[in-house]
DNA sequence: CGAGCGTTTGAGACGTCTCAATGGTGGTGG
DNA sequence: CCACCACCATTGAGACGTCTCAAACGCTCG
């Protein structure tokens, strides 16, 4: 893993919405603490909880879940580096989910004072920090939209074109190919369908020579045919310039 | 109809979060313009426009919805008197989704200059409304749990608890009696299922005796039970008081 | 080389969907 | 004041996407 800075993917994402002055970035890197190295699995809050800090993740993936008593699970987003993955906490107080690991992931917190301190002072950046989870909502309708119309193809196929557009805003996609160490068991319990039939479902998307994947090696061969498929437009993850 | 002040019921909602100051509550009256009368299925606001104001609801009942090419349709939340129905809009920018009027409404328009300028003058504001777009962005949460993991029967009774938890707050529930008026088609847009199953669903909620339903009048019988078939915590929802 | 974990395959079961027709009700005009 | 119309709720029945359970396969790492 290159040695980058902290902020550096966050601010390469939030650059991507709107200008940030020098004084922004800075204010941003003297948000973070020392990154921490977490193994896959492990819970980085739980749900119920009232955390005093934001998790910022570097490197890894990481997801949002809800659960039932009996056990059916559902994550409720994907995080990726450069990701808040519990910045409402801020303004929420108590975690109405929990946020696990879904592979090795490397992360920094991110004390909730300093942010208060934030929404005291820098109006601007306080925006760009409401937009954050503004985006955060509307990830989640998409995802009501598939989860409630799209059959397990078409989710799939959006899965799919989203992750290689958040992961290009960071620098993370190259020429079609990124990483993507989460298992199938994970994969399906957020695109809302068994193991079983993601893998089945997995195998057409391979047999039609759209993508590969292999390991944790993604491969988008084709990524039109899939932006069709999805019926995907990238605007709600608000990746294009205009002021906040 | 009652004649309350408009921001009445959402002052309601978010007193039940945290103080407001007078001072605050004088800005939020501030915001508003003159309400009006829009018809049932009346567009507030389309997919993809670039609003310069946002939109209060007084009352009635609107929905926020997606919708594919084909015209498979989602609502993704069903907004009730005292919600913004588009706050988000003010960071977002442009629209990722439509609302419209399930019911006959009275809306406001509050310019996003007001609110921008609230943004820059009075930070505890600020984070109410920020909360406001959070709250939106867990109930979606809920409802990805719901979709994608939780039967037919147990999505409806959830609905059912959140629609008289969330009316109860704005004081729009009189001893587990409200008025829900909307279609079944609609509600099973909203419920990711169809319109005859949802009717068939509705008959055994009837049928239990737990809840009654005619007209537009609904009645919770026994909403402990709904409670548990629905496994609902109304902590999502932010309806406890603590300061943000 | 074995153990553990994740992936892949098979096959029957079931929740929900679709299409189509019937039943009920509230508003409107003659 | 009644008759009609439009819209919505309800019912029936066959089709289908996805689920569950169970077993086999194949990596990768100690």
């Amino acid at each position: 893993m290159l040695h980058l800075p902290p902020t550096r993917r966050l601010e390469l994402k939030l650059a991507r919405r709107d200008c940030l002055t020098a004084q922004e970035s800075a204010a941003l890197a003297g948000l973070v603490e020392e990154p921490v190295l977490k193994p896959a699995g492990a819970q980085l809050v739980g749900p119920g909880e009232r955390p005093e800090i934001s998790t910022l993740l570097l490197s890894g993936f990481a997801a949002r879940y809800s659960e039932l008593a009996d056990g059916r699970r559902q994550y409720t987003q994907v995080n990726c580096p450069g990701d808040f993955v519990d910045l409402h906490s801020l303004v929420m107080r108590q975690m109405d989910h929990g946020v696990l690991c879904l592979s090795p992931c490397v992360v920094s917190a991110v004390p909730h004072d300093r942010l208060r301190r934030i929404t005291e002072d820098q109006p601007h950046l306080t925006r760009l920090l409401w937009l954050e989870t503004v985006v955060d909502a509307a990830m989640h309708r998409e995802w009501l939209l598939a989860v409630g119309q799209q059959t397990a193809l078409e989710r799939l196929a959006l899965f799919l074109c989203e992750m290689q557009a958040r992961l290009g805003a960071v620098g993370l996609v190259d020429d079609g190919v990124f990483d993507l160490p989460i298992r199938q068991q994970d994969l399906a319990d957020f695109l809302g369908m068994s193991a079983v039939h993601l893998n089945r479902t997995l195998q057409i998307l391979r047999d039609t020579g759209w993508i590969s994947w292999k390991g944790a090696q993604v491969r988008v061969i084709d990524r039109q045919r899939l932006i069709e498929a999805a019926e995907f437009d990238d605007a709600y993850l608000r990746l294009d310039c205009s002021p906040v």
